[in-house]
DNA sequence: AAGGATTATCACCGATCGGTGACAAATTTT
DNA sequence: AAAATTTGTCACCGATCGGTGATAATCCTT
């Protein structure tokens, strides 16, 4: 016979982390919009209360969901590790198509890029600081040990704008199936891109 | 002496556009997500009944914004005609930095893109279509008239890297001020980030 | 074993949510 | 002018929201 509904395992460390899992889960679902005490607390199987205690409300419970994310970046570009003097093209090359690789199989991830771009709220935008300083902090180093690139082009910038397409083209394939008449379903699609990126990389640098 | 709160000018279309324009107001300041019939109707200071019965509910006005953003599409790029024969890189030149220019001061039509690219519900994502349907019929044929871009460069994937990267860059720029270390707020930051984009472009074609 | 702190649950609050039916007032049609 | 239609308002529904105090159960310290 069933023991009387067992309250909950009494263990603070695995009921904060199933919180944030239980966040998780629900962003990369439904989107930031469907984030809230109620669902969060349903969906962890908790009550809502416990929310309160461990992370003081919803900001506190971000904050620790943009930790994880900063983490997300080392283990995304764990295998992207040009050898110094590398190419400059190259190595971003590689780091570009180490992202998009990352990016695309990864609803959270790219629900949180979503959020930070369109929620100005003090609690998200300091997530998106938190994971943009470990995406530079990763990188920055990377290109500086890279052969540097050729005169005449602003390399900060010209990132800037390879990063966003990158992130962007993966959103939108995401949810719509391609970007700007661009059908991005099938694997041949995706090297089809993957392609199409390196080459403006590297006619860029 | 006051005449007794006339109940309302007593004008549907008035009323209509009164409605959309309130949703298009609180999509702007406040993102989709604050995007409701109550709070609908409390802008736009009529009664929540008429939005269900001149829209159908909270779909019907989506679809509605939805039209107006396809015409947002030909305002933002009517100065953009590059005369036929024109070299391709330069018109996509001018083309991104159209959308660029126009994009970076509406925050609808961020929040649009945005929304676009977090929210998988129907309504939305027709949304999405019309307004990519929009710039496509807009830019295709300008591209067409181009000349013809180099061999070895696949045009439409590239193009679709190139407008995904003017998006995001701009929705960052809105929201955080900056984008992947970059700051991009006084115009000199614009000026700058306009020269790398077209630096890129013109080394890609 | 006793006492205090920690963990989890429950019950409840006011506010707001999406949605609907009934009604008043004005306009158009007959 | 009477009838029918359109436009706008109001009152209300159940459900859910974020948030809080009180209480029960377990663990740790002594």
């Amino acid at each position: 016979m069933k023991t009387a509904e067992s309250p909950r395992a009494r263990d603070r460390d695995a009921t904060e982390s199933g919180i944030v899992d239980a966040a998780k889960t629900l962003i990369a679902r439904k989107g930031y919009a469907a984030l809230g005490v109620n669902a969060v607390a349903r969906e962890a199987g908790c009550d809502k209360q416990l929310i309160y205690r461990y992370f003081g409300g919803l900001d506190g419970l971000i904050e620790a969901i943009g930790e994880e994310a900063a983490n997300w970046v080392e283990a995304a570009l764990a295998h992207c590790q040009p050898a110094p003097g590398t190419d400059y093209g190259e190595a971003v090359q590689q780091f570009l198509v180490a992202l998009l690789d990352a990016l695309k199989e990864d609803d959270l991830m790219m629900q949180l890029i979503g959020w930070e771009l369109t929620d100005r709220s003090p609690a998200v935008q300091r997530m998106a600081e938190v994971r943009s300083k470990a995406i530079l902090e990763r990188v920055v180093p990377m290109l500086r040990a890279a052969r540097p690139p050729r005169e005449g082009i602003d390399a900060p910038a010209a990132n800037a704008l390879l990063i966003g397409a990158v992130q962007h083209v993966a959103m939108a394939a995401a949810v719509q199936g391609g970007f700007a008449g661009m059908a991005l379903s099938s694997e041949a699609d995706w090297k089809r891109l993957k392609e199409a990126l390196k080459s403006v990389v590297s006619s860029v640098y």
